[in-house]
DNA sequence: GCATGATTAGACCAATCGGTCTAGGCTTCT
DNA sequence: AGAAGCCTAGACCGATTGGTCTAATCATGC
């Protein structure tokens, strides 16, 4: 028993890496092997589909990494504003650490690449699991079930579009911004 | 002189629509040409540089046509939401065209691939004509210079987000309710 | 100590990638 | 008519791609 990340984990978490940098088509296996230090046997025995196979179990690890900050933004936050604001803070230190030049986590990975339809679902089964966790909190703060998930929804929706505009400016202000855009002055 | 777009053109909008579907990376050249009807040699005359060539020109064909349905939009509003509205309803109906699979035409094509620096200053100098046109019209509706940039920031950052998730749920209500989200119930 | 299934290791493969290069039209001058 | 330059045409290239396959190594049961 190590606390050395297995084989497989090291796989999902440096093609997460790549695929965010560089895109599903734009990244090659070899590299995806190189960074994990990971034997080309290992990978089709972990993942027997190959790149797609860890395409869709990065999703599913990216998706579970957000709502881990959901969690950590939500859980004390005395009002679904605050739950957003510390939510997008935490992103944009996030995304001025990865150097502003990826794509957003969630989004960014999923989509180009040969079976089309697979991946789709993959998305938006991730995304559904984001939103549910965020209207959740809605909830729990006071919302009503339904506004609760138009809530998340438009937050979310904010988050995607703030993420891809501060990536071409290289500026996380715009992440920061969000809750002001969203809920008007503080 | 015939209206046949010349090959150069033809060269763009191929590489636009296969980019806009399979990303920078996920498109063979073989397929632009061939969807182009254009030899080999041709591409290289057009674009010495190549496939990132035509790219950027690929993202500035799509800024101007994505301008154009701005100005369709906002020409004959009443006001900065129904402009915003009318955007919306015309960009959901072109979703359904689209068969609800592209990424959205202006921020999903420009950012994989080599020479990733290229690339964002081309995204970012589409955001700010798109950004800026929008802006434009805020003014001449009566919004002040810097209401009407925040206003069309909003509005841009907004719609991104909202193609991206009407693009995972293969729905584009989510497009028409975007004006709900920003400015409330109507 | 030995056998067994899980995992690692990497050589190897056909296909495809973006890109180069030479030849052959086609147009438009003089 | 002839020459010159723009453009088309596609054969060809080395590099790289995702994927397969066999052999070695590991851990764990008896």
């Amino acid at each position: 028993m190590t606390d050395e990340p297995t084989t497989r984990d090291r796989l999902v978490q440096a093609a997460t890496r790549l695929f965010r940098q560089r895109g599903y088509d734009g990244t090659g296996l070899t590299e995806i092997l190189a960074q994990a230090g990971v034997p080309k046997g290992s990978l089709y025995h972990h993942f027997p589909d190959g790149k797609a196979d860890l395409a869709c179990a990065a999703a599913h690890w990216t998706a579970s990494e957000i709502i881990r900050v959901i969690d950590d933004s939500f859980r004390t936050a005395p009002d679904w504003r605050h739950g957003v604001t510390t939510f997008c803070y935490k992103m944009a230190k996030l995304f001025d650490i990865l150097n502003s030049a990826d794509a957003c986590p969630i989004f960014g990975l999923m989509f180009e690449g040969p079976d089309h339809e697979r991946f789709r679902a993959q998305a938006e089964q991730s995304f559904d699991r984001i939103i549910a966790a965020a209207a959740n909190y809605g909830e729990a703060l006071g919302l009503g079930p339904e506004a609760a998930l138009d809530a998340a929804e438009t937050f979310i929706i904010g988050f995607q579009g703030s993420w891809t505009l501060a990536r071409t400016r290289r500026k996380s202000d715009v992440l920061r911004g969000l809750p002001n855009r969203l809920y008007g002055p503080a």
